[in-house]
DNA sequence: TCTTGACCTTCCAGTGACTGTAAGCTTTAG
DNA sequence: CTAAAGCTTACAGTCACTGGAAGGTCAAGA
């Protein structure tokens, strides 16, 4: 299978694919006598893997983590835990900031359509609060 | 007054204010003749007004026309509205995504200490959904 | 006067996760 | 035979900073 190939079946652009391999996600891919990188199924599980991760906004070095993971069946997978609590706290944290972010914006969303910038209630309030 | 004064008044680290004079949020400071840049009160307003924006995770390319804005009073300020308005859309977008992000990582973080790898039912999960 | 330390300057690199672009080789279709 | 598509690498750009190195300036204390 070409990169292409695999692009369209894991549905990640080849572009990212080279990334992933660049920065270690992948391990460098076999090539054929033209030096093109030659794919297995196999490379759609893991891809398919890290994109479903990725969408979780798992950070590549915790899905590097993963990976390996799988390749001890008997470590403990403690750590694996903590990772989705983490992940937990940490988009509940962003939700809570984002709730107030929303408040303020709504309060400043005040239409000054057809009014002078001198006017203006937006500005005025960005300017002095 | 100093950058480091600066700094200090508009909270606002001096490494950013040098930063926000080199993309041209800031126009580049007076210099005093040993070089060092040379700021007025004014100065202070005008960081804290593009600090605000920031909070409000407003783009500097965005805090630029609206610092242009505030030059010329008498033209429409029609664009600021439009501006927020897209601001909250893209605020109230991440929300959703969050909300699905969270309710799918809270059903993955069922607690997996003490389990080898192979029984680790969150791997299980990303695996195969 | 000397020195020490704090502060200033510029420039370059790194962050995270890609994405864009350019130059050059290979393959495929007409 | 040629043109287009696809592959390769390498480097730059994104966003909004932040860190660090190398070197100039200044004020205070011995």
């Amino acid at each position: 299978m070409k990169i292409s190939e695999l692009a369209i079946a894991s549905n990640v652009p080849a572009k990212t694919i080279r990334y992933y391999e660049q920065v270690g996600l992948l391990k460098p891919a076999r090539r054929n006598d033209n030096g093109y990188r030659q794919y297995r199924i196999k490379d759609i599980d893991t891809l398919v893997f890290i994109r479903r991760c990725r969408e979780l906004n798992i950070a590549i070095g915790d899905i590097k983590q993963l990976l390996d993971a799988q390749q001890n069946p008997n470590a403990s997978c403690a750590f694996i835990d903590d990772m989705i609590a983490k992940q937990l706290n940490r988009i509940q944290q962003t939700q809570r900031e984002l709730a107030i972010l929303e408040k303020t914006l709504s309060a400043l969303a005040t239409s000054c359509a057809n009014h002078k910038i001198e006017d203006c209630s937006i500005l005025h309030h960005l300017k002095s609060n």
